[in-house]
DNA sequence: GGGCGAATATTTATCAGACCACTTGGCGCT
DNA sequence: AGCGCCAAGTGGTCTGATAAATATTCGCCC
């Protein structure tokens, strides 16, 4: 029959298909420019509001990068730009897949605080106890979330696996993590919370990544506990 | 008027956030019917145009689900729907974060495994047994692959986490696989991918957990050697 | 009266063309 | 040479129309 256009499914969908195919094949390097919209809509025999949702389909999978005037570019396809979507899974979920989502959260960052105690260097270990004092020498919660973030994210980091750190990061983006934290801080954990980081702490300053695991776990599992206890209540 | 918005990057952007904090927000629940494109797009103030653009946006997000000739929907917003994308980026990826995925994986399989070792039923042993069976009855590689991942996504299933078993589907998605595999498989390793795949099995009939975490860590960790050494070769 | 099929209405999918907003690079002026 | 302005190029948006798939309604036949 006909290869050049075989017909299945929608003309935007094929395209999506297509372009997905160029980058995979690595006929298009990341950085790299593509053509016009209107060049690659002639090119694909579509029209350009076709091409246009096409392209935003990619955008919004951190693919291509759209530059007003200047044209479209592959991005640089890291974990970060690619798993930004993880953090709308997160914004999206409730009840039961919120304490699946920090099941998740505790595995991966548990693991990664191991990895971080034995990796991590001097520099960002100092990072880490910024954020820990800084967490701790405030009383205001949006403030205290923020270095949260942070001592998190730079433990992550530190771990030396990015992709692991991006999906960490989404599943700690701020309205995930204000929404839990809401009602778990409303309960007086907050002394808690600080014992539990000044043990992670401890554990990489010692270089013990099963110490390190350890906490790290009972952190995140204690949220976990907490939120699994809301759902029956 | 609507003073609540008024200019802040494109507006496609602007209707992309406006339709997910209608969700966020519960003001459109799952499986709900939206308007049609063209009265959302009246009630932004957007032309039909941008307001596809942002509809396709949340549909390749698994947001939305768009049905010809019958009106757009939300969808039961579950983890297969949402983390539909993650099979896009373990596709796009290459090198270094090929290897980061398989840890991540690691990480994760070998979580779900000891989980599957303690809950799974004995329907779902069944399946499990019936996948290994017919993955080793046959020479076919596409179809020992087929079995392989269903073998797979079986006890992730049944280690009761929906959302950490999307997010496996997701990194061990066909094109994944089948990548990793091509050169893997190449080498002679089919005799002891069958003897790994016997242990776990061997740890789920015992209801071992920790039997079944090693297991299933040694499994990919093999995987994830053998691609850590061909980055370097 | 009831079921069934065709006509009709609704809605998404796609296309075409125009204009606006922003970027970029070159051209001319100082 | 340096600076500033302008024009061409490109993504962003809008309008309106047509096709295709689905949902609804109505009329016909039994």
């Amino acid at each position: 029959m006909d290869q050049t256009a075989p017909q299945k499914g929608t003309v935007t969908g094929r395209a999506i298909e297509q372009l997905k195919a160029m980058i995979g094949e690595g006929r298009l390097e990341p950085g790299e420019r593509l053509p016009t919209e209107r060049d690659l809509a002639t090119q694909l025999g579509i029209s350009r509001s076709s091409m246009r949702e096409a392209i935003r389909a990619l955008t919004v999978m951190g693919v291509l990068e759209a530059r007003h005037g200047s044209g479209i570019y592959v991005t640089q396809l890291e974990a970060g730009d690619l798993l930004e979507t993880f953090g709308v899974v997160a914004d999206l979920s409730r009840g039961r897949r919120l304490v699946e989502l920090l099941e998740v959260r505790r595995v991966l960052e548990s693991t990664a605080t191991a990895l971080a105690a034995a990796r991590i260097s001097a520099d960002q270990l100092a990072d880490v106890e910024k954020h820990l004092e800084a967490m701790n020498a405030t009383e205001d919660p949006e403030e205290i979330l923020s270095h949260d973030l942070a001592f998190h994210r730079t433990i992550a980091l530190a771990a030396g696996n990015d992709t692991m750190a991006a999906i960490l990061e989404g599943l700690s983006s701020r309205t995930f993590r204000a929404r839990v934290w809401r009602g778990y801080q409303e309960e007086g954990a907050f002394e808690r919370t600080r014992r539990e980081h000044a043990r992670i702490h401890c554990a990489l300053v010692a270089r013990d990544p099963e110490a390190a695991r350890a906490a790290a776990a009972a952190h995140v599992g204690e949220v976990e506990e907490w939120m699994r206890a809301q759902l029956d209540g």
